[in-house]
DNA sequence: GTCCGCTAGAATCTCGAGATTGGTGGAGAC
DNA sequence: GTCTCCACCAATCTCGAGATTCTAGCGGAC
């Protein structure tokens, strides 16, 4: 499934609308998970997701299958489903890694970008910088941050000729964005517009350097006020059989 | 699905035995996708499918779900599933995104690796070599060496602490798989074990510098040959409307 | 000769019911 | 009081049939 789903979302922009049941539940279940209404380490019953989204239980079981894929969702023969725990070690190994994938990708993009990546970066940073002028924080006008802040991200590296990495790196960028709604929710006072605008001006100026420093110190800012957050707050309790199968 | 499957390829060791047919379809589907069985760019029919790996329809479509998340098939809405496609282009992004990783796994591992990490290397090189001793390349004795092969390299990074490196390293040699048979055809004289040997010593001592030249030629070296090859010999032709998703 | 629209066929997508497996609670023995 | 065993219950896993959608081939019009 998720044919033009996956691999739009993978290789290429998050675009196409989706054309079956399965594409619906996938998209419903992930956007559900990373908002938190499902809270890590809770288990999937199909009996009772099925009803809530509407479909059968073939069908959600197949778009279950796709979050396993993106790691949002493990599972265990015979037992079920469960969403992906979360802790400190884990998000501060994805921000590691995101951090080794997107330097790369950003230095390949401003080595390569030609005017069309200018414009996109520009077009990009605008749209964000409209929506963090207002700093009310709506559920809708949140979702719409989300957006846009992704579609900003995505601009930076667009001219990286590398498909795989940005595939891998949207694969992290999404886990990540199961953290970010513990630092939204925190007091810590940050100015998230300065930094990206940082970050636009460096790459604007083809300026390597500055622009993975600026990169490493906007990734590295979420993480350090996640890992200021209590591990406990993080999520519910995991059945044993999970914590031990990912402790390891 | 594939919850040990999926997670124990991915972030541990690939050993448990599957449990449900959806797992035992899943790992039979890969295998012969990776052997080039289903040829890069067919189509695969669910129909037909079925009746040759021995399961109903819905427990057939979720195999696939799981493969489209490893990025092995590709599929739309209404239309269907194929196998990926493959290129020089591909091949050529792996490897870079491959090395990029596999680098920095590699110098973390040794710089954590104990002694436990250096039995296990151990124990994995002198299992390679005892098959790469003998160069009769039965296709028995060719799934051996792939999966002796395949432990040495885990062995090597086994002792990076980032599980989600480790993680995107497993999908991304899934893909090398997939084109080292065109390597092994070829008639270019290749000292494999000689590299093989030069990579275990290096790490052995330590020697950061020289363990990451030595893979960074051991993976070039597959490469090469592939690219050497004429692209047509790569695969069979691809839908338009497949080509087309896959070219941007 | 080229293009458009229609029709028939095939394949996908979806759903509900039955078979199989894992977890739980209580009774009984030591 | 603790451990073991057993039976019941819930949930997963699996399959086949029906509805929907897409593709291909053919005939006709320009």
């Amino acid at each position: 499934m998720l044919p033009s789903q996956k691999f739009t979302a993978a290789f290429s922009a998050e675009s196409e609308t989706p054309r079956t049941l399965v594409e619906n539940a996938y998209l419903a279940l992930r956007q559900d998970i990373i908002e938190g209404k499902h809270a890590p380490g809770t288990r999937l019953r199909v009996e009772h997701l099925k009803d809530d989204y509407g479909v059968g239980a073939g069908t959600l079981r197949e778009a279950l299958s796709l979050l396993v894929s993106d790691a949002l969702v493990v599972s265990e023969g015979q037992r079920g489903f469960w969403v992906s725990p979360i802790s400190h070690a884990d998000i501060e190994d994805i921000t590691r890694t995101r951090l080794l994938l997107e330097t790369e990708a950003l230095c390949a993009s401003i080595r390569n970008g030609n005017d069309d990546w200018e414009a996109g970066l520009v077009a990009a940073f605008h749209r964000l910088t409209k929506v963090e002028e207002k700093l009310n924080s709506t559920a809708q006008r949140m979702r719409e941050w989300e957006d846009r802040n992704r579609g900003f991200h995505e601009a930076l590296i667009a001219a990286c000729d590398s498909r795989w990495l940005r595939y891998l790196i949207g694969i992290l960028y999404r886990q990540s964005e199961r953290y970010r709604r513990f630092a939204l929710s925190s007091n810590v006072r940050r100015d998230i517009h300065a930094e990206h605008t940082e970050l636009f001006e460096a790459a604007m100026q083809r300026d390597t350097k500055r622009a993975t420093v600026a990169l490493e110190k906007h990734i590295r800012a979420t993480v350090d006020i996640i890992c200021a957050t209590p591990e406990e707050a993080l999520q519910k309790p995991v059945r044993r059989s999970t914590r031990a199968m990912l402790a390891g």
